[in-house]
RNA sequence: GGGCUGGUAGCUCAAUGGUAGAGCAGCAUCCUUUUAAGUUGUUGGUUCUGGGUUCGAAUCCCAGCCAGCCCA
């Protein structure tokens, strides 16, 4: 049992002849009974009629091989190609010399009597399997055709051209590897209701193609991040999620409870402040890419657990990081979608990542969006009446810099759709970032802005450790507790000038795969918990 | 949290107060190069849940659950 345990967990690996398992597997289901018992109510007990049931015949098929002494959850194969490899193995013009043996879902059946055309699912897509009778023989052949829609199984055989032009195996041997119990989706329509999409996304995976190219390409785009920063010499590292403070945000954490230390953590809400740590800490260029906790609601944005990368780079500034992030989107697109210009899904335009990206300062923004050149000389009062003018309802609880930023995410960040760099934003806004050396009233910051949405903000971080300190003061008002005073103590040991920068990987990926939810581009959105499955 | 929309066979969808249907899937049948394969026959329903109105409810009303969209 142990070996075969081992044996089942290891991946399929490429380029291995089949196993022993797989041919004895295979002389198993070629002994099974080639029919199977399932009346539709002629001769057997009209009460036992089941064929209506399609978990209850899976099962009796089942429980069918099983007693002719085949279990497929016991069998295995090794696979020697994924579909796309075998496509590409195929020799033009030479039938049946190219060997393959490939495994994965059925998800196409087409029965033609004493022969079958099937296709197969695996990571790389489908391909077509052709089983003859008077190949694989009278007994497998029988077994065959009892096989289900989402079925598991391996097939060895030889690569050839249908007249269609279609590349296919034909079979040889097959061996039944994995059971499915419950029938697929509709093969032509999919899954289209969104909750069992999200609920069950294997099931999306396994039939909505767009989907699982979508849910890929997330997979290559993180690939491509750490690619790109590893070859500028970053670092990177992993850092607690549990925290007794959280902070380098503001936003409601998550509250969890450690039993043995009898105290309560805060799930991280941003990774900024052990990061800069690091760079106290001597590493001078790290990043991670990790999943942030934030007790909001729900939306089209919004997943209450995401992924942030965060990258810092000693002797960097806010500019550094402009060329980072532009030459990390800009290789992003060409290597992962092939293209510098991508389709904006919400307003149809055509984002242009190649050429020259635009540069504007906050205030100028606010004053074309206003109309009003004068707009940061204007009292409260005037200002509150400036945002409503332009349909802005703002609080009157609020402050100044808050009316202004209501201006600013209402209005102008929707309409930001090509890469613009939003700079020097007022001080107000971040506790970390250093002031504009000409302008103790805006930050060394900014913040990318594509398709309407908040990409990446980046800051010149502050290390000045007494600055720090009042500016969380001022931040955290009445709530001094909630002051990291461990991380205001790593500033006075010493932090080098850098710029750091965070980028919301999911967002991104909403951008760069023209999702219209944050729920497609995370493969297990948060939902309601369930009664049923 | 508020508003709107939706929940019917395993899946995709019909049925606009009067016998709950279709396609795919399933079951059975014919078919050895198919492409949503085709052929003939056929099974399958707690119409999300609970109340109510009515001679009669998938349909109308109320409450709840879940989801999507919009708003906060």
């Amino acid at each position: 049992m142990a070996t075969r345990k081992a044996r089942a967990s290891s991946l399929p690996t490429m380029h291995l002849k089949a196993t022993r398992s797989m041919e004895t597997a295979a002389n198993s289901i070629c002994a099974a009974p080639p029919r199977m018992a399932i009346s539709s109510g002629s001769m057997s007990d009209i009460h036992s009629d089941i064929s209506h049931d399609q978990h209850a015949v899976r099962r009796q098929k089942l429980a069918e091989l099983r007693a002719a002494g085949f279990d497929p959850f016991r069998a295995n194969v090794a696979p020697t190609h994924f579909s796309g490899e075998a496509l590409k193995a195929y020799v033009d013009g030479q039938d049946n010399t190219v060997p393959v043996t490939v495994a994965g879902r059925l998800v196409v059946m087409r029965d033609m009597g004493k022969s079958q055309f099937v296709k197969i699912l695996d990571q790389q897509g489908q391909i077509q399997l052709y089983v003859k009778k008077d190949v694989v023989g009278d007994a497998a052949y029988a077994v065959f055709k009892t096989l289900d829609l989402g079925d598991i199984i391996g097939a060895k055989g030889t690569l050839f051209k249908t007249k269609t032009g279609e590349v296919t195996v034909r079979v040889e041997g097959y061996t039944l590897v994995a059971k499915a119990l419950r029938p697929l989706p509709e093969k032509w329509h999919g899954l289209s209701d969104p909750e069992q999409v999200y609920r069950q996304r294997y099931l999306d995976l396994i039939v909505n193609a767009e989907s699982r190219s979508r849910l890929m390409l997330r997979s290559r785009i993180v690939s491509h991040i750490r690619r790109f920063l590893e070859d500028q010499k970053f670092i990177e590292v992993e850092t607690p999620v549990l925290e007794s403070v959280e902070g380098g945000a503001a936003a409601r954490p998550f509250v969890t409870h450690h039993n043995a230390l009898g105290v309560d953590f805060h799930l991280r809400i941003a990774t900024e402040l052990r990061l800069k740590r690091l760079l106290v800490g001597g590493y001078d260029r790290v990043f991670e890419i990790g999943r942030i906790f934030r007790n909001e609601g729900v939306s089209r944005k919004h997943n209450p657990e995401f992924t942030m990368l965060e990258v810092y780079q000693a002797y960097s500034d806010y500019r550094g990081m402009m060329t980072l992030i532009k030459d990390l989107l800009t290789t992003l697109c060409l290597d992962v979608l092939g293209t510098s210009e991508i389709k904006h899904a919400a307003s149809g335009q055509m984002i242009n990542f190649g050429g020259p990206w635009r540069e504007v300062k906050y205030k100028d923004l606010i004053r074309t969006e206003t109309g009003d050149p004068q707009w940061f000389e204007r009292s409260k009062a005037e200002k509150l009446a400036g945002a409503e003018k332009i349909g802005v309802p703002a609080n009157p609880g609020w402050a100044e810099f808050e009316i202004t930023n209501e201006i600013f995410s209402k209005k102008i960040e929707p309409s930001l759709i090509q890469p613009t760099f939003v700079t020097h934003l007022p001080k107000e806004l971040c506790p970390l970032a250093k002031l504009t050396p000409d302008d103790p009233t805006t930050l060394d910051v900014f913040e990318l802005c594509i398709g309407g949405m908040e990409i990446a903000p980046a800051y010149s971080e502050q290390n000045d450790p007494d600055v720090q300190r009042a500016m969380f003061e001022a931040q955290a008002g009445e709530e001094k507790q909630n002051i990291d005073q461990d991380f205001l103590l790593a500033l006075e040991h010493g932090m080098p000038p850098a710029g750091g920068m965070g980028v919301g990987i999911d967002r991104l990926c909403i951008l760069l795969t023209g999702a219209e939810s944050i729920r497609d581009v995370i493969l297990f959105p948060q939902l309601r918990p369930a009664d049923k499955p």
